[in-house]
Order: structure tokens, then sequence, then C-alpha cells
DNA sequence: ATAATAATCTTCAAAATTATTCATTTTTGA
DNA sequence: TCAAAAATGAATAATTTTGAAGATTATTAT
């Protein structure tokens, strides 16, 4: 059983990115992409990496399986409503990012801004902002949620009391046919409250299938919120509510030859 | 087995870089290939490097530790000084870890400790004991510094004020001859000081190289510690002081081998 | 669906690394 | 000083790693 050099490296990066491609690991050390491949299916029979096609990911691990499940579903949805969120965001303003993957999404589209003052009670949406040098970010504190990364809490509102933003980008567990966002947690509700109230602007972000779910605790009303973003055209009588409250819906569908 | 005294400078290159080559050692000290890899196949029989092609790389156990924390020098020490802290760690308490590469590897060794309620200002500390299911996590909000994943500022000092702690790990940069804490940035010592006020205990831990740096800003002096856990004596003058003040010095000397 | 593209697997020769052996030099202890 | 022991360097053979070419499989686009 022999080691590579390589292999320390490679399993950082690995950890770092959550994944690695073998053309870039390739460029990175200098040799072909068939030593790169030998060294990955090493690294996967020894268990510390999974194969995949052009590269490989971090293991599956247990704790965390079900939040990366979850990011996986309508991973695309997803990207595309964020991609479309973060595109409406200008630069030079204080923003708030909470608890979710979508708003997650976001982050990652807005590592090009400039000049932001990110607060978020999101441990990842925090690391994946510090790769952008030209934004401040605060992290609200308060009790993590293991599942997903959040913080929430009375410290969590707390601490979000003490700002006003100009903007705030919101995610919710559910949406039903009144206009009511919902959620299961009653301490992430608090806290979603409180970003709204110290909110000059508010946009919400949610794929489709949080149409058709349901959860027990009351956020707001979608007349409290400015933009809708999300993946598949509302049913008639709330699509009417929405053009009442003079909310703004961002209808972005799947891709064209979608399933 | 007679040690070359090639031996610790191997290891100690091995530790900064995380890795060595023949050819790079063999340049470095001017002998031949041949020399080296006696050097490199005894280090590995004493278990101190692993053996791979052209070179040798860190244990996987030492390796494994924290990828980023293998980054910084004295890996090892590190370990063992936050293993020894750990041990004197009880079950059942409430905890503040602050920001520093050893408290992390302090964090790495209470996975296995039951009903924690933690607090820290260290985001790397959460997500690592998020591993552990018998803690409670509470992050302090603040600002992130992106160079170590730390939060600061008023908003940290504020929420660590809320809390009264049985027990707090700190880690500082620099302490002087009079015994005397220090650390580079400002507000990182507020908050440190408002951890020592707000907790029943208070450890430091600290390997060798603090004793020998300088920092422009004081945070508190080792009369208000009660335990120092570090890998090296301390000057005589130093641990007079010390004794003077009944703070219990744990001295955690690397492996024999290695010194 | 099918074709086109990209990635992977297989095999083999070239290159690099290592182990082994032995002669030479250096160190050690009487 | 000498002789024994250890360390080093050099040469060879054995092993491992690597890159390249072609066949195979998976992914993507039409």
């Amino acid at each position: 059983m022999s080691q590579s050099f390589r292999w320390p490296e490679i399993l950082d990066i690995a950890r770092r990115e959550g994944k690695v491609s073998v053309e870039g690991l390739a460029a990175h050390f200098g040799v072909t992409t068939q030593t790169i491949r030998r060294d990955l299916s090493d690294l996967a029979d020894a268990g510390k990496l999974e194969r995949v096609h052009g590269g490989a990911i971090l293991p599956s691990s247990v704790s965390n399986i079900g939040y990366e499940m979850r990011r996986g579903l309508y991973a695309e949805e997803k990207a595309r409503i964020a991609a479309a969120c973060a595109a409406q965001i200008p630069d030079d303003i204080s923003l708030f990012l909470n608890i979710g993957t979508t708003t997650e999404a976001v982050a990652q589209n807005l590592l090009h801004h400039k000049n932001l003052l990110v607060v978020t009670n999101n441990i990842n949406v925090a690391t994946i902002l510090a790769a952008n040098p030209n934004c401040d970010i605060i992290l609200a504190g308060g009790q993590l949620r293991r599942s997903d990364g959040g913080l929430i809490g009375k410290l969590t509102s707390d601490a979000v009391a003490q700002f006003k933003f100009d903007l705030a980008v919101i995610g919710c567990s559910a949406i039903d046919a009144e206009g009511d966002m919902l959620d299961f947690d009653i301490q992430e509700v608090g806290v979603s409250q409180t970003i709204i109230s110290q909110s000059r602007r508010v946009f919400l972000v949610a794929d489709r299938s949080k149409f058709t779910r349901s959860a027990p605790a009351k956020i707001a009303t979608l007349s409290q919120i400015d933009a809708l973003f999300t993946d598949h055209p509302l049913d008639a009588p709330l699509a009417a509510r929405c053009r009442d409250w003079g909310l703004a819906t961002h209808i972005i569908p799947p891709s064209p030859t979608g399933a």
C-alpha cells in the first residue's frame, strides 16, 4: 500500500472545495490526468473520497446526509432562482440572508458584488461569502442548528434587531393558498419576523415545492414582501392576490428542454 | 538506534510543509539521496513520518487532526496540548472556546464529551463540534475575520456578556516575560477580556512559540488564569511568578524521540 | 432515439525511485 | 595509535510510478 505525495493535498482541496476535478488536479500538480485518476481511485478505495465522473467528492457522511440530500432537491431550479434574485441585488447596500438552501445559492451568486455589508444567521452563507473580499460579513449569533447550519433563538433575534437592512433575502418552508409564509421551527419564525421588520425591502426565494407543502408556524403574509422569485407560475387565485398586494413575482422557469 | 542530527530538521520541515522530498532534503543537507532515504526509513519506522514515493509526509494521525491546522507550526505540540487540556474538562458544564488553532484542537478532543453547552466566537470550533450530538453549540455573533474564521467586535462582546461560563479555554498571540497575555487585534482583546470576566475558571492553551513572540495589545495577566497548558518549561523567573499566583502549569513535552 | 463528445479503463514501455550490496570514510573507545 | 563500529557514497538490480495509445464506457447534445 503505497501512498503518494499528492494524497494529503488532494484531500485538503476536497475538504475545502467539497469536490475536486481530474483536470484541475492534473494542472495543479503538473501531471497527466491518468495519474490523477489513479490517485482518485486509490483514495476512493480507501474510503477517503467518492468518485464521480470528472473528479471526486467528499464521501457522504451520516451526519449531514439529510441536508446534503435536501440541497440536491430542485438544485437546478434553486440555482436559477438564485441567479435571477442576485441580479436584482445592487452593490453598496446592507443585506440580510437567512437560513435556507436557496439563500445559500444566492450567496454563491454574490461573490462578485462589491461593497456589500452582509448579515446572516446561516453559517454556510458566511463561509461561502468569505471568498468575496469586497464585502463585510457579520454573523448573527445564536444556537447552532446542526441539520442546516442555521443560527436561531433569542440571541439571533436580538442581534438582528440591532441592524437596519436595505434588503433582506429570505426563504421559508412552505407557502399556503392564502399567501401565508410558513415554517417548522418557531424559533426560526421569530428571527424571520425580526428580519422583515428591520428591512426596507424583502425578497422571498422559494422553489415550486414550497407551494405544495405545509408547516405549522406562520412567519408573515406575502403582502409584507416586495418581490417573490420562484420557478413555476402561481395558482390563479394566489397570483391574483399577489397582484393586488403589488408583489413583483419573478417566474424563472426551469430549462426549456426539461422533462 | 542512533539518531542523526538531520532528524529534527527534517521533522521541522515536514510539519511546516506537510511533506518532504528526498531530492530536496539531499540538496538541503548536501548529502546523497541514499543517506536521506535511510533517514526517512528510520523516521518512518519510528512512526514520525509516513513514507511515500519520492519523499515522506506527516503520518495520517497527525494530518487528520485538522486539515487547516496542519499548515501552522507546532501542529503536533498543539495536538498534545489540546488533548491534555480536554482531559481536564468535565462533562455537564457550560464552556467557552475562543479564537485560535489550539482551541480548535481542543474542540476536536471534545467530540466525545457529553452534555456540554459550548459557546464560541470561532466558526471552525462550531463546525468541528457540530459532529458531537451530545452538546449544544451557541455561536456568538460578530464581524467575520476571514483569516481565521474568528468573530469579533462589539456584537461579540455583547453576546458573550449575556452568559456565565463554568470554564473558558482561551488562546493568545504572545506571552511576555512579565506574564502578560498579548494579542494583535484590539477588537479580539475586548472579547477575550469579557470572556475572562464571565468565567468561573479559565484555561490558557499556548504552544512554546507564544513565549518568544510579542504583540501590542494586553489581554490580561497570567494571575487571572487558573491553568496554563503548554509544551515547554517556562523560564525560571516566569515560572516563579506563576507559582506565586497559584497558576497550575501543565507542561506536555513532545514525544521523546522528537526532541 | 442516435450521434458526438468527454471521461474512464486497460495495457505496456519508459522513467523515476528504491533496496541491496560493498567499498570508503568517519567516529569511537581502548 | 589502532581496531571495531557506524555512517556515507556509489553501483547495480528490483520495484514502483508515470505517461501514452487504444478500447470501452458514460455523459451530453441533436
